[in-house]
DNA sequence: ATGAAAGCGCTAACAA
DNA sequence: TTGTTAGCGCTTTCAT
C-alpha cells in the first residue's frame, strides 16, 4: 500500500508538502505539485479515508437515515429493495456492515478506489455495463467481488444469475403457440448482459417455431420507461400482433400507449413482460411476465461475498429459478 | 469527546486494558470489564470508528455498488428512491458524501451513536416514528437533523413536509361532491406524522359536508400492502360507497379486494389513493391520487441539512406541494 | 514555499 | 491478567 511517506521518499520533497501537494493547497508550487501527483499517480497512491478522517476531526458526509427499510422492501414493489433487502438479510446475519453506494454517473471513478481507500473488503454490484471502463477494470482485478445479472470469472469473483435465454424463449413461445405471429421485443440496451440473453431466448422461440428473424421489430428501450414510449409507438406502427417486452416497466410504457391509441390488450396487441414487478397485478388486463426472485438473488450474493472474503469454497455461478406467469395480457 | 484514554484515567486501569475490556477479549478479568464499561457508560463513550479501522487496517465491510442509479431513480416508480434522487442531486453539487444508512429493526441503536463514532456530521431521516425511541433521543438532541414527513423543532432541526391535511381534504371533499356518502378511510399507522394529518383531513371534509365522522369506517393499514387487503375486506363488508387510502400502495390492495369481489371502481366502490406512484397511471380504472413531489423533498431536504451545517439562516419547516390528480376511479 | 514534529484515537505485539 | 510502547496514515501547527 502506498501511502505519503513513499511518494515524499520518491519525489523527493517532505511528507508534509506531498499531503499539501494532493490536496490542492495554493501554498505550493505549481513544480512540485506537478512532480508529486505524478509520483502518485505512478505509485497507484490511493487515499486512506479513514486516516484522514481521524486527522481532520470531520467527514464531511450527511447521513441519510431510511427507518423502517425492512418494511419498505418487504412491499416487493422495487427490484433494487428487494435486492437490498436480500443483500442486508444475510449480511446481518453474518455482522457484516452493508455500505451502499448509489453511483451516479457525475463522479464516475474507480470502484476499487473508493474501496481500497475507506478499508471495505468487498463488492456487490448491480447494474453492470461492458461499457463502463470501471466496472470493467473490477471484474478484471481480483478484488473481491459478486456480480448481479452478469456472468464473471476469475479470483475472488462470483455471480448470481438467472437463465435469461430460457425463460424469454418460454414467453415467447407461450405468444407464439396462441397463435401471435408478428412478435415484435423492446429489449435493454446491448451492454447489459440481460438483454443479450433475452434477445437470444426471443431468437430461439422464433427460430423452433419456423418464424423468420426481423432485426427492425427489435427495438433498445434501454430499461427506461419514457425511451419505451417511443419504442412502443413504433412497434404499433408496424402492426406486431405481439410485443414482449424486457422488462416489466418498459411494458407498462406500451400499456400507455395502446390505451393513447385506443387498442386493446391482448385483442390488438399481446403483451408479455419481464421481471414480475408488483404493480403488473393491477393493469388491466394483468400482465403475463417472468416473476424474479429478486429477493433471493440479494440474499446468494451475500452468502456467495462472505465466502469469498472468508477464502471457503464457493460457486462461481448461483442460478436463480424464476416462475412463468401467464395472465390475460395475452 | 471522550476517548479510552479518559476511561483509563477515570477507571485506573490502562488504556489497552481499556480497548481491550470494551472489544470483549477474554483475556480480561470480569470485574476490570464491569469496572471499565461502568466508566464508559458514565462519560458516554463513543468508539470512533475511523481509529479503530485505520489501527485495525481492516473494516468488516462490504460495499453494494448500484451503478446507474440515477437511471434507476429517474423511474420515480419508488418513493423512497426518488427522495434519495433528490438528496443526492443537491449533495453531490457541494461535494458532500451521502451515506445512506438503510435500518431494519435487528440493529436498532442510536442514531447520533452511529453518526458520530463515523464523523458524519448530519442526518436526513425518512420513516421517523413517535415510538422509535432513538428517532425521538435524536429530535431531541442538538445534532444537525432535517427530517422528512415529521414536524420537528429545535436546534439544528429542520422539516420538510407536505400539507397532508389540506390534501386529504380536498380529496375526500372531491368524494363527498360526487355524492359517496359512506367513506371509509384505510390509514397508516398512528406513530407516522403523515397518518394524523390525512385522518384531520378526512375528518374535515366530512365535518365541513355535515357528515358524521364513524370511527369504525377508518383502519388501520400500517402503510402496508398485506395488512392494507384485509382492511379492504372489512371496508367491503361494511358497504362502504367509497375508500380513501392514505397510501396508494394500500389503495392497490383494495383494487385487488374489488376485482376478487367482482366490484367496479367506482360503480361499486370509488377509490382515492395518496403518493401519486407511477403505478397509479396503469390501474384500470386510472387511481385518483394526491402526487407528491418526492424528488423535491429530498432536494429541499439536501439543501436544509447544508445550510445548517455551514450555520447559515434557514426556514425551520419547508412545506412542498402537491397535485390532486382525479382519475376515473372516483 | 517548504519541512519537522506533534497528534488524531485506536489496536496489537511484546514484556512483565 | 495487565501495562508499555510503537505504530496505522493523514493533517496541521509552527518554524524556517
Amino acid at each position: 500500500m502506498t501511502t505519503l511517506k513513499d511518494i515524499a521518499k520518491i519525489s523527493g520533497v517532505s511528507l508534509t508538502q506531498v499531503s499539501r501537494a494532493l490536496n490542492d493547497f495554493d501554498d505550493v508550487s505549481e513544480a512540485t505539485k506537478i512532480k508529486v501527483k505524478k509520483v502518485a499517480d505512478e505509485l497507484g497512491y490511493i487515499k486512506n479515508i479513514n486516516a484522514s478522517r481521524l486527522a481532520r476531526q470531520t467527514s464531511n458526509q450527511i447521513s441519510v437515515i431510511v427507518e423502517g427499510f425492512s418494511q419498505i422492501r418487504k412491499n416487493e414493489d422495487n427490484i433494487l429493495l428487494s435486492i437490498l433487502n436480500g443483500i442486508y438479510n444475510f449480511a446481518e446475519s453474518i455482522d457484516y456492515e452493508v455500505v451502499p453506494f448509489l453511483a451516479s454517473e457525475k463522479h464516475k471513478k474507480s470502484y476499487i478506489e473508493y474501496c481500497k481507500s475507506r478499508l471495505i473488503n468487498g463488492i456487490i454490484f448491480i447494474g453492470g455495463r461492458y461499457d463502463n471502463i470501471y466496472f470493467m477494470e473490477l471484474i478484471r482485478s481480483d478484488f473481491p467481488c459478486v456480480v448481479i445479472d452478469m456472468p464473471v470469472i476469475g479470483k475472488n469473483k462470483a455471480c448470481v444469475l438467472i437463465d435469461n435465454e430460457l425463460y424469454s424463449q418460454q414467453a415467447v413461445n407461450e405468444l407464439i403457440v396462441r397463435g401471435y405471429k408478428k412478435i415484435g421485443m423492446i429489449n435493454g440496451h446491448e451492454f447489459a448482459n440481460v438483454s443479450i440473453g433475452r434477445l437470444q431466448g426471443y431468437k430461439n422461440a422464433l427460430m423452433q417455431n419456423g418464424i423468420e428473424f426481423d432485426e427492425s421489430l427489435v427495438k433498445n428501450g434501454e430499461f427506461s420507461y419514457s425511451v419505451a414510449l417511443d419504442r412502443a409507438e413504433e412497434l404499433i406502427s408496424q402492426n406486431v400482433d405481439a410485443i414482449f417486452s424486457a422488462s416489466d416497466l418498459m411494458a407498462m410504457a406500451v400499456f400507455h400507449k395502446a390505451s393513447e391509441r385506443g387498442l386493446n390488450i391482448p385483442k390488438d396487441v399481446a403483451l408479455f413482460g419481464f421481471d414480475g414487478l408488483m404493480c403488473t397485478n393491477f393493469t388491466h388486463p394483468r400482465l403475463s411476465t417472468i416473476v424474479q426472485d429478486n429477493f433471493k438473488k440479494g440474499y446468494e450474493a451475500s452468502k456467495l461475498i462472505h465466502k469469498i472474503l472468508k477464502n471457503q469454497e464457493y460457486m462461481n455461478k448461483v442460478y436463480v429459478d424464476c416462475e412463468v406467469k401467464i395472465r390475460e395480457s395475452i
